[in-house]
DNA sequence: CGGATCGTTGATCAACTTCAACGGTCGTGG
DNA sequence: CCACGACCGTTGAAGTTGATCAACGATCCG
């Protein structure tokens, strides 16, 4: 159950097995099917979530009724609306499953007992989070300065499981682009081929 | 000298004085003149630094020579090339001096003891990567979602200050926008009131 | 089998960029 | 201290990119 939590964490530090055990008990495993919501946008959103096999999408929705994909979760990734889990104010993203989904869920209060008790946590989610940074400053990089097609061409090559596992669809609301655009962008690609 | 960067801090996790004499020994002050770079694309960021006085902006330039701002950070903000600083590869961005600015700086080896001497600093940067974090998704949301008019009225309003401080130029750079399509939408908000 | 969902294609349209030119301001060197 | 050049913001005209609207075929699932 908590292989590859536990394999994710100790690339980054090291647990006793004293640590180990005490960290299980903060976290609840949980289950979701295909479709289903973990968090709707205008509740809190009380967990934390690491999947251990499966695929979430968090998304949220504008004035006008259309979705924008924020980012995937697969096996290994953390995923929650971290502004709502940390404040306790609503959330204004949604999350649901892509695929059926098993997971780890901790709570706000858990969360904070866990890094008191367990200090390498700390550090574990402060190098988590200081990557995630980078990540998400590439990416935002990336959507400011990219033509469309240069932004799906990059993502297909840093992320070619991506591209295999996530309807097109949603590939195109990643990249804030219409469906119908990415569609002729591949179109256009594979014709120059 | 360090009155900023403790008010900062201690406004996340709490400080012996102890603690913060030791913090001191690892930090060294900087000054950098107006256009005075702090970092060139190809070199290896050396310095996490806290802004303590003045103006440093960050950016990337693209193949065809264009440059692209990436963030800003004044009094209280902290900047680098976050993936070369931690990683020792070369940087991609460019940091430079808008205004005359103070800083302190701490190089990798420095921060790696610091968190290891003082454990409560991994949870200051664990919590605030986490607060960058969302910040960071907010921006990327409003980059995909919005339109350069909601782009620049949001930014205005979520932080007046920088539009007063920054000029124009480096705002629609930071926006994503061609300096002349900045330049009308401000005069087609000014017309409209 | 039937409905819903997804990807595709064509035509039109809107938003934003690009190129070019001009006036104002600021800083620097003669 | 003044003059000149550099830089910045502005405006107009034309060009591009990607969005929108509409229709259709394929596939998946109940």
């Amino acid at each position: 159950m908590f292989e590859v939590l536990f394999t994710h964490v100790t690339e980054k530090v090291s647990l006793t097995d004293e640590e180990k055990d005490m960290i299980k008990t903060f976290f609840s495993p949980k289950k979701l099917r295909k479709k289903q919501y973990l968090l709707q946008e205008g509740n809190v959103c009380k967990y934390l979530c690491f999947v251990e096999k499966g695929l979430l999408r968090s998304y949220n929705v504008d004035e006008k009724g259309e979705e924008h994909m924020n980012m995937f979760a697969w096996e290994g990734w953390w995923t929650s609306d971290m502004y709502s889990f940390f404040s306790g104010e609503k959330a204004v993203i949604n999350i649901d499953a892509i695929e059926d989904t098993e997971f780890l869920t901790i709570n706000a209060a858990a969360f904070e007992e866990m890094t008191l008790k367990v200090p390498k946590m700390d550090r574990y989610f402060r190098i988590l989070f200081q990557n995630s940074l980078v990540t998400k400053e590439r990416r935002l990089i990336s959507a400011v300065t990219h033509s469309a097609e240069e932004k799906y061409t990059k993502l297909a090559e840093s992320n070619p499981k991506l591209i295999q596992r996530v309807p097109q669809n949603l590939i195109a609301s990643y990249l804030g682009l219409a469906p119908e655009t990415l569609s002729r962008i591949r179109k256009n690609i594979a014709l120059r081929k």
